[in-house]
RNA sequence: GCGGAUGUGGCGGAAUGGCAGACGCAGCAGACUCAAAAUCUGCCGGUGGUGACAUCGUGCGGGUUCAAGUCCCGCCAUCCGCACCA
């Protein structure tokens, strides 16, 4: 009897060769294959078991790659920039540098102990003056191009953080990170011009093979319209008010005009009489939060006292105030039509203004309207020259008609707004500009890049919409590299993102001193063919992933322009009922013991068994003992039978087939649940065969061998080599091929229903024709055949139905 | 409000329209043991029946089909995303 399954001895043993000789080894001649993890940032609690499983999930992934004789480009670094390695930092009292590095040495241990075959030689940290010198020479590659500009506007602020936040980081009116309210502030910001790259952004979609459920979220994120401005003239002025629309065709039915509580006209349209009314209106609307604003469904609104002229048909119009308008999308005015839109129904009937009708449904005008009709399809009726037309067809063709006329012109408009990209924090990137009096914003220059983050005594935020970097006086002032006169240093640090947005690039070629990543590295071994990691960054860092990579494509860095061909998310694991795993909430289940108690490989192989990857699943540590008692299994099975292997048999030979074909199909449709569970179904089916005819062939175990390898490297490794191969299996670089015709059954048991229910079942020959399986059915049936039968259903290899009265 | 996902035993979950509950956990019984653990064997949705069996059963209500967890129509619940974007 061969030695019982001892995972401490055998993972040691295989973990010490495989850093003595690599497995996963560049000879210059295999395909490249790059998975990717999104890298995590270095947090003071380490790691669950649910950031095992995303790890899991590829790292099986890229041996599987691997077996089948890529070259895997499996790399992993830290996103050690940012809010929450500074947040923690401060609370603990020690320097974010120290903290950081503490927290790198501790996750990489646990990651370690994953055993995944992640290249160290690539490692990266966005934390480091060589790797963030790049991320600097981005913003000012982005400064030159005119896609990186300094604005003062109301941003989105964060008390709690104390930093201006992106759009993208704002949820529900929260902070993304933090969930305090989210305020208004007046600062000057660095902002990045995404929305130069909104149409690409949109359309290239297309070309991923990515969840459908993502590609959804950033198209909607971008919010691409189209539809037409159309100038409306203030009655008794020279002035006019811009509206932007989607539906023009609908433009004879506009009965009033809503502008922005913050609209530059608001205030000059009151008239003495409703002067008063208009400035508490708009003040209420200046004080209430986006919160209340969201919250509060109720129409609100004032009337102004002026009028519009409907360029159209010079219908006079009046013009109202209501914060349902929203100032910063489209031109911050909307013309109303009642009749055809909700929002405006709604207010039409709160404040009782005119409704007309100019789209008829079913031929007629709707009697007695109780809500709008908004679809853009009927008859214009009431719409002067445009009567008769059908509504699909004029809201296609009005904006260009409408720009003929002179009374506005075509306008697409996108929800994308520009990325706010300027943080009042110390842990980040220094923001790579100098502000010269006479010169302006200044770049600093590439060949002085990197703009080294200074030490502080105080990293603390400030709160005033200053970074701490701005008390350093000796590193803010400096020189203008342009006209060398005295000038300050920009003291706004980037976001967490930035560094995010191109890391996967470095990866490739993280020493080079000379470029972000060499030519001939980048056409060799980019873009990503596979990345796994949580669905949370659908509109951060994969939009902001995108745009970077669209940008470096554009200015020759590299020769692609989408950095990730195929996506995965995997689902999160949570603590009992579903409670997400916290600190606060004392459930997280850390991974160390498991791996002590159970071994890598069974806490590999659980991780998977938990449910299908990409749904959330509950962690319950006590399911681990089925996959560890199926290793013992397996490892027994062959343990036993190496040393003298049974002949191969027919059944054997069947079986072994069967198997690789379901393992190979479970795994290329990424159902790894059931691949897992297919591992012990088999196993119990060989456990069973080699019991009856005494022991288990050599081929059949150097199968199943290799295919349990992406999925516990190391028992698989101590089983090769007990089976007598010198090289690891993963150099074997052989998937198992399964041949269908091997497969084949030449008898299959069938089921017999009546009328749909199981009553009986019957061996059958694969090709048993009609009557032979009726009559079969008849007999095993016996007496319980119905009858009445008035037919009879036999779908070969299927079933047989018999259908009674 | 709009969009998407999910709903199956005590639990996690499995089922190209064709035997619902694979696989595993927990549980029960037995074997081994002085005993326990480990391991092995068997049972394991509800109801009725000693039993062969019968009958009900995949969130709810309809429908299509010889046959529906699966397809279609209408609901309900939970979760996620968006949320006055004109």
């Amino acid at each position: 009897m061969a030695a019982t399954y001892n995972h401490k001895s055998v993972e040691k043993k295989w973990r010490g060769r495989w850093e003595a000789h690599p497995i996963n080894v560049n000879d210059g001649r295999k395909p490249k294959y790059y998975c990717l993890d999104m890298f995590p940032y270095p947090s003071g609690s380490g790691l669950h078991v649910g950031h095992w499983r995303g790890y899991v999930i590829s790292d099986v992934w890229s041996r599987y790659k691997m077996l089948h004789g890529y070259y895997v480009i499996h790399p992993m670094g830290w996103d050690a920039f940012g809010l929450p390695a500074e947040n923690y930092a401060i609370k603990n009292g020690v320097h974010p540098k120290i903290s950081t590095a503490q927290n790198v040495a501790n996750i990489k241990r646990q990651i370690k102990d994953i055993s995944a075959v992640y290249d160290w030689d690539m490692e990266v940290n966005t934390t480091d003056p060589e790797f963030y010198k790049w991320t600097q020479w981005i913003f000012v590659k982005m400064f030159k191009a005119g896609l990186a500009y300094e604005k003062e506007m109301p941003i989105n602020w964060c008390p709690s953080c104390k930093t201006g936040l992106a759009n993208e980081e704002v949820v529900n009116g929260c902070c993304e990170r933090c969930h305090s309210e989210v305020t208004k502030k007046n600062l000057k910001q660095w902002m990045l011009k995404i929305t130069a790259y909104a149409d690409r952004l949109l359309e290239d979609l297309d070309q991923l093979d990515w969840p459908e459920k993502v590609k959804k979220m950033q198209s909607d994120w971008i919010g691409r319209s189209y539809g037409a401005e159309v100038d409306f003239k203030v009655e008794g002025t020279d002035k006019a008010i811009t509206v932007y629309t989607t539906r023009p065709d609908t433009l004879y039915g506009a009965t009033f005009m809503v502008l922005a509580p913050e609209h530059v006209m608001a205030k000059e349209l009151a008239t003495d009489e409703t002067r008063e009314d208009v400035e508490n209106y708009i003040y209420r609307a200046s004080t209430r939060s986006n919160i209340d604003r969201m919250q509060d469904k109720e129409k609100t609104g004032v009337f102004t006292g002026s009028y519009a002229i409907n360029p159209l048909n010079g219908a006079k119009v009046p013009i109202w105030l209501s914060d349902y308008v929203l100032a910063d999308y489209g031109t911050g005015a909307i013309m109303c039509v009642p009749a055809h839109d909700d929002r405006d129904f709604e207010f039409a009937k709160k404040f009782s203004l005119p409704i007309i009708q100019v789209i008829a449904k079913d031929g007629r005008e709707i009697e007695n309207m109780t809500e709008a009709y908004t679809e853009a399809s009927g008859t214009m009726i009431n719409s002067g020259e445009w009567n008769g037309m059908e509504s699909s067809v004029l809201k296609r063709e009005a904006p260009a008609m409408i720009e003929k006329m002179g009374y506005g012109r075509k306008k697409v408009n996108y929800k994308l707004r520009d990325w706010v990209f300027s943080r009042q924090r110390y842990w980040g990137e220094p923001i790579p500009i100098v502000h010269c009096p006479d010169c302006g914003c200044v770049p600093v220059p590439e060949d002085q890049l990197p703009v080294l983050l200074p030490e502080v005594e105080k990293y603390e935020p400030t709160g005033t919409g200053e970074s701490p970097l701005a008390a350093i006086d000796s590193w803010v002032n400096t020189t203008c590299p342009c006209c060398g006169k005295p000038a300050k240093r920009e003291t706004n640090t980037m976001p967490q993102w930035a560094g995010s947005s191109w890391y996967f690039l470095r990866y490739v070629d993280n020493k080079n001193k000379e470029e972000l990543v060499g030519k001939e590295r980048a056409s060799q071994y980019l873009p990503v063919d596979m990345y796994i990691g949580g669905v949370e960054h659908a509109v951060l860092h994969l939009l902001y992933s995108r745009f970077y990579t669209k940008f470096l494509h554009d200015i020759g860095v590299v020769d692609f322009d989408e950095p990730f061909k195929k996506l995965f998310n995997q689902g999160m694991i949570n603590g009992k009922n579903g409670v997400k795993m916290s600190k606060s909430m004392g459930n997280v289940v850390s991974p160390d013991d498991l791996i002590e108690d159970y071994g890598c490989d069974a806490l590999r192989m659980y991780e998977l068994f938990v449910g299908p990857p990409e749904m959330d699943a509950e962690w319950d540590d006590r399911g681990i003992d089925g996959v560890r008692r199926f290793i013992s299994r397996l490892w027994n099975l062959i343990q036993d039978s190496a040393a003298a292997p049974a002949a191969e048999t027919a059944d054997m030979i069947k079986l072994r087939h069967k198997m690789i074909y379901d393992i190979t199909a479970r795994l290329e449709s990424f159902s790894l649940n059931t691949v897992i569970s297919g591992f012990m179904e088999y196993t119990n089916k060989l456990i069973e065969l080699a019991k009856r005819q005494g022991g288990i062939d050599k081929e059949t175990m150097d199968t199943v061998v290799t295919l349990l390898a992406p999925f516990a490297p190391h028992a698989a490794e101590e089983l090769w080599e007990t089976l007598g191969h010198e090289e690891s299996v993963f150099e074997n670089n052989q998937w198992p091929q399964a041949d269908e015709e091997a497969m084949k059954d030449d008898a299959l048991e069938i089921a017999i229903q009546v009328n749909g229910k199981m009553k009986g079942k019957v061996t059958l020959a694969v090709d048993a024709d009609r009557d032979t399986a009726l009559a079969a059915a008849r007999e095993a049936l016996g007496s319980r055949y119905p009858e009445n039968a008035i037919k009879e259903i036999y779908v070969p290899g299927k079933i047989i139905n018999i259908v009674a009265k």
